[in-house]
DNA sequence: TTTTGAGTTGTTCGA
DNA sequence: GTCGAACAACTCAAA
């Protein structure tokens, strides 16, 4: 009897262009796949919250997607490399191959458990398929890593982006099926109380929802990318993190989809190289992750370690529920919390506000993303909490500070973002929604809206806070290196 | 080695 | 109302 190939599931939780697994069907021996839940990664980074709900469906469509092509999923707990080593043993499997990850200590725990596999004759093959392309060899000429995105983002698109691969069209199954744990066991999806019904509302995981996802947003989101996806009150973005985040669909899928689709697109190609360069942007930070594991804790210029924070619990506490008094922030917040995603747009907004009129260290921001995301990826969200708070690489200058009025009455021009998340302040005209404090007595009375009583007051004033934090930023220049 | 040009997403102020 | 400059230097990447 052939010895059957394990096939270790991760954050790639599809079929289609799975090197992995097409490598295991490709020897002709059978075919284990098996995912670890997994709570070896450090306690900070666990998976959060709304991470388990999407898991939970996620993997329930993998196995069905097995099983439609002959295949078994198998479920276990533990910390993956025991878990491994086991499972080769209890089928006598040959190899244990697996798509290679990249987060702080991915590399350590590959080369620790290909150390333990071998010892019992058992080979550990890893891929690539995590991302575009190897982040150890896309380097300046000087040979060391982009810590800017448009070189990089030129360097990108001059190498060749390997072709996504097809789906196998049978996963042969072993004389001897290992035992699974069941998903329900794992208990994964909340309960007293059951928070999830504006995830269940808003989502589909699973690889072919994603793949649908893509082609709904080539079709219809694509050409007018560029402009549409800066506007909260409309569904222009591609709405794919969560997907992208679970390796649903991979990047390399998104990435000669919108090629393709760009030719079909001759007046404008705008919408599809926007489009490309967010998953370049997507690329940079996983990169940046990669050559900096400190990333997520620690601020990437040096001389942010002094920048002084004023940690309030209240003022945190008033941020994550959408409390602030500022229409636009509370929106975003309260979009976040019930359907586990916020517009990009508004997460910038938010992000700026929580640093920059809270003073609250960015940390504090990156966890409760983190809990709250769906499409929670620890190289974007550190990245990109950094890129806000101005120590990161590449990062937005310090006295870059949104406007939160401004910022709503721009992308939110008729209040409707604000409306469907803050339905307090529902009956109030759009000249008045995100700034409702300055309105008039007698529209607010109209509108059924008291201060201070029906919504929050402004927790700071946005022109002060903005000062504040400009004097905080300056504070640094002196401060530096030591 | 030294030099040079450039650097996601903003806001405010004054002409 | 519109427009350009200032906001702050500094580091990166390539020539």
């Amino acid at each position: 009897m052939e010895k059957p190939i394990i096939v270790w599931f991760r954050r790639d939780l599809r079929l289609a262009d799975h090197a992995a697994l097409s490598a295991a069907v490709a020897t002709g021996q059978p075919v284990v796949p098996v995912f670890v839940l997994d709570d070896a990664s450090p306690a900070r980074w666990r998976a959060g919250a709304a991470t388990r709900w999407w898991l939970h469906f996620s993997l329930e469509q993998l196995g069905r997607s097995l099983a439609e092509r002959g295949g078994a999923l198998v479920l276990r707990r533990g910390d993956a490399r025991q878990v491994l080593v086991e499972l080769a043993a209890e089928c006598e499997a040959a190899g244990v191959y697996c798509t290679r990850g990249y987060e702080p200590w991915a590399g350590d725990l590959e080369i620790d458990l290909r150390d333990r596999l071998a010892a019992s004759g058992v080979v550990l093959k890893r891929f690539a398929g995590a991302l575009l392309h190897d982040p150890d060899r896309l380097k300046t000429q000087a040979g060391s890593p982009f810590k800017v995105f448009t070189p990089f983002w030129n360097a990108l698109r001059r190498v060749e982006i390997a072709r996504p691969l097809d789906v196998p069209p049978r996963i042969p199954l072993p004389a001897k099926k290992p035992k699974s744990e069941r998903l329900q066991d794992w208990k994964l999806l909340p309960r007293r109380p059951d928070w999830a019904g504006g995830l269940r509302d808003a989502w589909t995981p699973g690889e072919s929802a994603a793949r649908e996802r893509l082609v709904a947003f080539l079709d219809d989101g694509l050409a007018d990318y560029a402009t549409q996806r800066n506007r909260p009150d409309r569904a222009g973005t591609s709405r794919l993190s969560p997907h992208l985040a679970f390796g649903e669909i991979s990047v390399r899928q998104c990435w000669f989809a919108a090629k393709s689709a760009a030719g079909r697109v001759p007046h404008s190609d705008a919408g599809p190289e926007t489009f490309l360069k967010e998953l370049a942007w997507r690329e940079f930070s996983a990169h940046l992750l990669h050559h900096w594991p400190t990333l997520p804790d620690d601020p990437f210029r040096k001389e942010f370690a002094a920048f002084p924070w004023r940690p309030d619990a209240k003022a945190l506490k008033a941020w994550q529920r959408g409390m602030t008094g500022y229409p636009i922030v509370d929106a975003g917040m309260r979009e976040l919390w019930a359907t586990g995603w916020m517009h990009n747009r508004v997460r910038m907004i938010v992000a700026s506000f929580l640093i920059k009129d809270l003073l609250q260290p960015w940390q504090d921001g990156e966890a409760w993303f983190w809990d709250t995301l769906v499409d929670a990826d620890l190289a974007n969200n550190a990245a990109s909490w950094q890129w806000v708070a101005g120590s990161g690489a590449d990062a937005a200058p310090y006295f870059r500070i949104f406007n939160p009025i401004k910022q709503g009455e721009t992308f939110d021009p008729d209040g409707s973002y604000v409306r469907r998340w803050v339905p307090e302040l529902a009956a109030l005209p759009a000249a008045a929604i995100h700034a409702p404090w300055l309105a008039r007595g007698d529209v607010l009375a109209a509108a059924g809206v008291e201060i201070g009583v029906s919504y929050p007051a402004p927790i700071v004033d946005h022109g002060e806070a903005r000062q504040a934090a400009l004097s905080a930023f300056a504070s640094l220049k002196g401060s530096s290196a030591d």
